[in-house]
DNA sequence: TCGGATGATCAGTGTGCTAT
DNA sequence: AATAGCACACTGATCATCCG
């Protein structure tokens, strides 16, 4: 679970597919770049000529005017729809819907005119991208932006870009350990070789293919086409990870290729290409090794990084992410062990020496030894989500949550129990009442409390203004919820008609007469998944604006007014149909 | 072939029902 | 009256090969 912010979904990056060409990269990265020339051309042009789909075009459009250059998932990578808007259509039938997208031109230009990728291949730029960190997400917002790598590779020449793309790639440890394989291979070998020996080995997501059997395949085929479509149809995940990985490396001089022949009944057949690493690289990996701590490339590793396709893969990111975390302060088996129970991992006799393994075939160095595990790399700390993949690690996350708020606010003591109270379902009256209070003892709105069939959970209200206030507590949030949309819309029609042949419970007579404008008002937990259009649906129905506010910012906003930071006119301003996000 | 392209897959979501 | 629990259909992100 989500606690501190409202959060997008997590994406997945760190293995990449499809993209293999720098200067396709290069015009991603520069999409965060309102200076380069790509930008403008986005702006000025392919936005508007490739994206048919109004909505998105003015919303991408506008963006881009205003030299705007922090971007969503969305907004990037976009979706599989069809000029309708359908989603469940064929790819061959979607149209471009998001900035990488067209910023790279199909394979099918010449033939077809299409000049715009996929998402899939939108989604690998950004992965890639992100990989390099070239381009970083910001966790609290779900925005991406770029870094000062990035910034510099955006406005480098091609010598530059190669240089820059070299320590990025030394830096990723799938580059650097596909180095370390070739560096200690005693012979040119294929993808499946290096597939083998590269990523978390027994999990679904890292397949490879037997080199001596796939050679076999292909020396015994007699047809040259069967040969050809085993060549480019039959590969595993890893394999692919593998070509590509030596694809970059190739081209940057650090790795050559080669192509084996036989001759069959005087037949020349060509096997699968052969990797070596060059003069170059082998230099290039010692260095970046260095001879002590202080002179080696710090290897960039991010929590996506640590695990694709496997049960919870949540779970095991996370129980990845702390032991490299712990590694980095203490070398102790025995107290990474009992730091990892504390946290709530069970079953760790068996799975730690796996993930150590694994954490060296993606390209982290570490050294197990009886009683220790040695973290040879420098590596970043790892940013971890709070998704509370255990029942430890939530509770965790929860206090020191609420250990942040009541240091960095000041508001009576009882109502920091707010914090527990609206993540207990069976809590939602005690949340209606604390709420209703906290509004009109600490905020200075006038109000009560309702509750009871067919009214609104509480009204609050100022000279101004008033609310139409909804109140639950949900333990995981409050997604999307039609009934509860009806219910609203219902209120705020009780209220503009104010009729009681309608509701003969008069609830409305709560507000005081002379006010006029109203809102509405969503408190839960957190608001989950699609919870923005139940706002902006309610919008549309009754012309009426207002929001959602969670039990953190709902905190922070009383934190806020009571020290004059804030007025109650500001919130009435915020009131725009949004999740209320108000932080101290 | 190289550099993606494509249909398949599966976990995550919304929805509507029942039991409590 | 409202929520948890469940089955269900749908979708979107990601995979596993596949291919012009």
């Amino acid at each position: 679970m989500n606690i501190a912010t409202n959060i997008g979904r997590l994406h997945s990056f760190g293995w990449v597919q499809n993209p293999s060409n720098f200067d396709n990269l290069q015009k991603v990265v520069s999409i965060f770049n309102p200076h380069s020339s790509h930008y403008q051309l986005l702006r000025d042009s392919l936005v508007d000529t490739l994206i048919p789909l109004d909505q998105i075009k003015n919303n991408l459009h506008e963006k881009l005017s205003n030299g705007i250059a922090l971007f969503t998932y969305e907004e990037l990578v976009g979706t599989k729809q069809d000029i309708h808007g359908n989603t469940n259509v064929s790819r061959k039938d979607a149209v471009a819907d998001s900035l990488i997208q067209v910023s790279i031109e199909s394979q099918a230009k010449n033939t077809r005119g299409k000049r715009w990728t996929d998402n899939w291949t939108a989604s690998g730029y950004l992965s890639w991208a992100l990989s390099l960190h070239f381009v970083d997400i910001d966790h609290e917002t779900g925005f991406y932006h770029i870094t000062d790598q990035g910034m510099e590779f955006s406005e480098a020449d091609d010598t530059h870009m190669k240089r820059i793309l070299r320590d990025a790639l030394l830096a990723y440890p799938p580059a650097s350990r596909v180095l370390d394989i070739l560096a200690h291979a005693d012979r040119a070998v294929t993808k499946f070789y290096i597939g083998e020996r590269l990523g978390f080995k027994g999990e679904s997501g890292f397949t490879s293919y037997d080199e001596r059997l796939m050679i076999k395949w292909v020396e015994y085929e007699s047809s040259k086409s069967e040969r050809t479509k085993i060549k480019q149809s039959v590969e595993g995940t890893a394999d692919k990870y593998a070509r590509m990985i030596c694809k970059w490396l190739e081209k940057l001089g650090l790795v050559e290729s080669s192509r084996d022949e036989i001759e069959k009944n005087s037949e020349k057949i060509s096997l699968f290409k052969r990797y070596r690493i060059t003069g170059a690289g082998l230099h290039a990996l010692r260095q970046s090794r260095g001879s002590s701590k202080n002179k080696q490339v710090q290897k960039y590793v991010a929590w996506e990084f640590l695990g694709t396709k496997v049960q919870n893969v949540n779970y095991v990111r996370t129980r990845r992410a702390m032991i490299l975390n712990f590694l980095k302060k203490s070398q102790s088996k025995r107290a990474l062990l009992e730091h990892l129970t504390d946290y709530g991992f069970t079953d760790l006799d068996t799975i730690l020496d796996k993930d150590i393994e694994g954490l060296n075939a993606i390209g982290i160095r570490i050294i197990s030894e009886s009683d220790r595990y040695i973290l040879v790399d420098d590596i970043n700390e790892i940013y971890i989500p709070n998704i509370g993949v255990t029942d430890n690690l939530h509770d965790i996350e929860l206090e020191q949550e609420k250990s942040k708020l009541i240091s960095e606010t000041n508001l009576p003591l009882k109502y920091y129990e707010l914090l527990d109270i609206a993540y207990d379902g069976s809590r939602n009256r005690d949340y209606e009442i604390l709420a209703t209070d906290l509004f009109i003892n600490v905020c200075g709105f006038q109000g009560t409390v309702l509750g009871g069939a067919r009214k609104p959970d509480a009204v609050i209200f100022t000279d101004e203004y008033g609310v139409i206030v909804d109140t639950k507590a949900y333990s995981n949030g409050y997604p999307k919820n039609l009934q509860q949309e009806d219910e609203m819309v219902r209120y705020i029609e009780d209220n503009q008609k104010r009729d009681a042949d309608r509701n003969n419970t008069r609830w409305w007579e709560n507000f005081d007469p002379f006010v006029s404008t109203f809102y509405y008002l969503w408190v839960s937990s957190t608001f989950i998944n699609k919870f923005d259009e139940q706002l902006v649906s309610t919008y549309k129905r009754t012309s009426t604006h207002g929001g959602a506010i969670g039990v953190v910012a709902l905190l922070s906003f009383a934190s806020l007014i009571r020290e004059s930071k804030l007025t109650l006119q500001d919130f009435a301003n915020d009131m725009q149909d949004v999740v209320l996000n108000y932080s101290v």
